[in-house]
DNA sequence: TTGCTTGCAAATTTTTTGCAAGTAG
DNA sequence: CTACTTGCAAAAAATTTGCAAGCAA
């Protein structure tokens, strides 16, 4: 899954752009790649960073991130969260199933037929699709059972609830311990 | 696309979860409602709301959107734009392809079918899908065309290129006019 | 050298929270 | 009446920006 991604191929590809090769750079992209499957936000880079080299700021992760972003060498994903997290582009598509109450991923198989599927829905628009993580929101099984008698009504569950939907949650309100 | 869901219906439902209904609460389900292919975001929102009752202060906007997301009665999307987006759930799911570097949005069509496809992906996973809108990232023709000589750099092109990858683009560094 | 980059701190933007006052049920 | 809700203002959290100093090419 986590096929590695050529570290000296991908700085030269910034040096190609025009862009510099400085430390800070290759402490950010370093760490990214080594990184691979883990969908980094900005925070989690950075105390990552730090490690290597404690000088780096908070901007210079941001900056990074952002001109990355714009080469195409990065993605920007969202889990909802209220911030950004980030993905180094594989060649190919992946899939996940992603729970909108706990948060739990699952990693879904046979990721090249999904892709050339994806593909032929563009149909002839046009569109040249970009190699992307789909998150396919769903109630995993666990949530399920937590999820009380009016099945569709949908409450959070109270086991990890996590976030911001924490507050209004019925078991979370009820007093019922979280 | 955008068969009008059932005002009192989804107050009712609020109600029924033991929610009380408060003409604040009353305004921005209505405009919810009205606006339902726009997926507004919370600013956005706001303002519409505020047409009707210029009382309403965004603290009360934000925690009736998390109510209703909490509940599964609204979703919260992204787009990357570095804040959310809401749609009120539909019956079935929407597909769109997003254009990563202009923002253009196409929706596509089959969605039933597209959907029943997606629900097959989660096989035994014990997952359940949520109707969601898939934005199925890529290059649009016109941008692929500003998309200078290296094809796969994949830098932004220089008409629209909004948001926070501006900077960075190719096309506005060398100074060549947005 | 030249001008792209950086770190820092301050500024923005988006979202959340504390609390007294308002009000639906 | 009761306690869920609200508006306001302050607080947090995430991200961006100004600027002088640093450094790659």
């Amino acid at each position: 899954m986590d096929h590695a991604v050529d570290l000296e191929g991908y700085l030269e590809r910034l040096k190609e752009e025009g862009f510099r090769l400085t430390g800070p750079r290759r402490v950010i992209i370093e760490t990214l790649l080594e990184n691979l499957g883990r969908h980094l936000n900005a925070r989690e880079l950075m105390e990552l960073v730090q490690e290597q080299d404690s000088n780096v700021g908070f901007a210079t992760v941001y900056r990074t991130l952002e001109l990355l972003v714009g080469l195409g060498m990065l993605n920007r994903i969202s889990l909802e969260e209220g911030f950004s997290r980030y993905e180094v582009p594989d060649e190919q598509m992946h899939f996940h199933l992603y729970c909108r109450f706990c948060g739990k991923t699952i990693h879904l198989d046979d990721e090249k037929a999904k892709e050339a599927l994806v593909r032929s829905w563009m149909g002839d628009s046009g569109f040249v699709l970009l190699p992307q993580t789909f998150e396919v929101a769903g109630v995993c099984s666990d949530c399920r059972q937590c999820l009380a008698d009016g099945a569709e009504a949908l409450a959070p569950c109270g086991k990890l609830c996590r976030g911001r939907g924490a507050r209004f949650c019925r078991r979370h309100r009820g007093g019922a311990e979280a």
